[in-house]
DNA sequence: GTGAAAGCGCTAACAC
DNA sequence: GTGTTAGCGCTTTCAC
């Protein structure tokens, strides 16, 4: 592979020019560009990254964390966090960090020595790492650090209008399985889903479910059997809405007919369970967007105009529900 | 951030002990060493990868090219790579190709760029663009050149035990529906599917279908509703599988009483839908895990002992079939 | 506008 | 066993 060496003398000039004609930085005349041109087009020259890593103790390299990839939610995360790094020749390191605070720290100093350029975190935990590293980080559906930038759902008001439209469905006796206590988001959809259901004429129940399908499904058992009277469940998570889903249909109940269902998340699976899932959805790719286009900016120097961005969810009504 | 330098002087030698220490290279004194510990203790010393790839020529990064991690095979397989390879001190780079030949190329020569020191590629298209860098390469379930070495599952075999499996639970008319005429893996598993049928007193319908959801809806509705009469799908991906299975029961049609489903690929999502789904299951987790394994060992010199790794696929029986 | 040269942090001869 | 030093390929200051 030719260097930056052989293309500043096949050109007729010196490295210095070359470099500077690369990065666009300072003159260089328009008889050295085309010189400059045709030689790296001659020996198929292409700088080398590491080199100038080293020079300029910066990379291209963003480091996505995510608990887990195998969680439906973060391939289309990860997707979006890809799609726009690659459109501005930035590379993505994939993380799962299990939700485990060593792990993200081992990945943290892993890539710290290769002058990361910036890290997207994810995570369904309360863990708050060494994150006082001077690379730039957006934290995604999680609050990290007051100064470290957020995207994030309106959880709370997506959650509520979930809600409300399974009472709006006829729904009187719901179960909320809500997420983990003391994550932020799972706190807030419960906050929602209080909001639409304080002072009605109906039965709520509130159960605790995390965000795995086997333990959802469990959890789903457990009250479909202790409370057979329900006839609505508000699920803070697709996984387990599915879950429940999964469950209720085993046991002989008739979704939505005689229980309906809402979901959070809009993960792709929602389509494909039948009846295909009512859910609150999140526009997954569009917060991956988004944070990726923050850490860019902030990498690249710029100021953002917004520190926390707050995407609003959107019902989608399917088929866990009746209609009103 | 210390460097070298500073361990050295810290430590009461020369930088190419520290070097030879840290690479455990050539000798180093028991006092030697000890110092050296010591100063890298005191001053939170890490080797700059940057710099140490400058020098060799060579980075501890995988690339993983994937069609798209959004489909629900690659996120087991990705998670597979990066365990691995974090349990070996390396790091994966996500690439989504989106099976476009020129998105492979442009991903190989960024990672070129960085001294990539290995790639796993895996696809459901025929496409190969430029392979011909002196970087390992392992490929996944898909033949590039047989020079380099493949993890594959045995997709005949597995394929033909699917199939005579719902022959034994009494299907009589069944339909293949089988991925894309020319993609290895497919035009395999419908020689699995012929060899289980063939001369069997039973009607075989051989259908196209893409490994994506819609498509593959649309694909069963016709022929649902062009041929009634089956009461049998093997179907060549687990999507396309769920994708029917949707579909049908939309149709109003009773699975597994009477209408059975096997599909292939063993995603998690086919514990999720109801009744959940029958299917031959590939071990993507071990298959992600060997590739990788093998590529390390490309990537560190060794000899492999078997290019050619063929992982067998499992029956494991669910909710869409009726049993024997 | 352009070039010479120092330096980024590390590895690997080679000499001692 | 250990140290000196010349690179690795690029950026960037400073002088011209």
């Amino acid at each position: 592979m030719a260097n930056i060496k052989e293309v500043a003398k096949n050109a007729g000039v010196s490295v210095a020019t070359v470099s500077r004609f690369l990065n666009k930085k300072g003159y260089v005349s328009e008889t050295a560009k085309e010189n400059i041109e045709m030689a790296i087009a001659e020996l198929n020259y292409r700088p080398n990254h590491v080199a100038r890593s080293l020079s300029t103790k910066q990379s291209n390299l963003i480091g996505l964390i995510v608990p887990d990839i195998t969680n439906p939610f973060f391939p289309e995360l990860a997707r979006a966090v890809e799609d726009i790094a690659l459109s501005f020749d930035y590379t993505v390191v994939l993380c799962n960090s299990d939700e485990n605070p060593e792990k993200e720290e081992q990945y943290i100093n892993m890539l710290t020595q290769k002058y990361i350029a910036g890290f997207i975190v994810s995570s369904n935990q309360l863990t708050s790492p060494h994150y006082d590293i001077d690379v730039p980080i957006v934290a995604l559906d999680r609050a990290i650090h007051p100064s470290i930038p957020t995207v994030t759902t309106d959880n709370v008001e997506g959650a509520r209008i979930g809600t409300q439209y399974l009472l709006d469905c006829g729904a009187t006796n719901i179960v909320c399985m809500r997420g983990p206590v003391g994550l932020g988001p799972a706190d807030d959809r419960l906050k929602g889903f209080l909001q639409a259901t304080e002072g009605k004429d109906i039965q709520t129940h509130i159960i605790e479910s995390p965000f795995y399908f086997e333990p959802s499904e469990k959890v789903a058992e457990k009250f479909l059997k202790e409370f057979p009277e329900v006839d609505g469940i508000f699920a803070s998570s697709d996984t387990s809405a599915i879950a429940a889903l999964k469950m209720a249909q085993a046991m002989g109940r008739d979704v939505p007919n005689d229980l309906q269902i809402v979901g959070f998340d809009g993960v792709q699976m929602g389509k494909m369970v039948s009846p295909s899932l009512t859910t609150v959805a999140q526009d997954i790719y569009e917060m991956g967007a988004y944070a990726t286009k923050m850490l860019i900016k902030m990498i690249e120097g710029q100021e953002l105009l917004e520190k926390n961005i707050n995407i609003s969810a959107e019902l989608v009504v399917r088929g866990t529900t009746r209609g009103e």
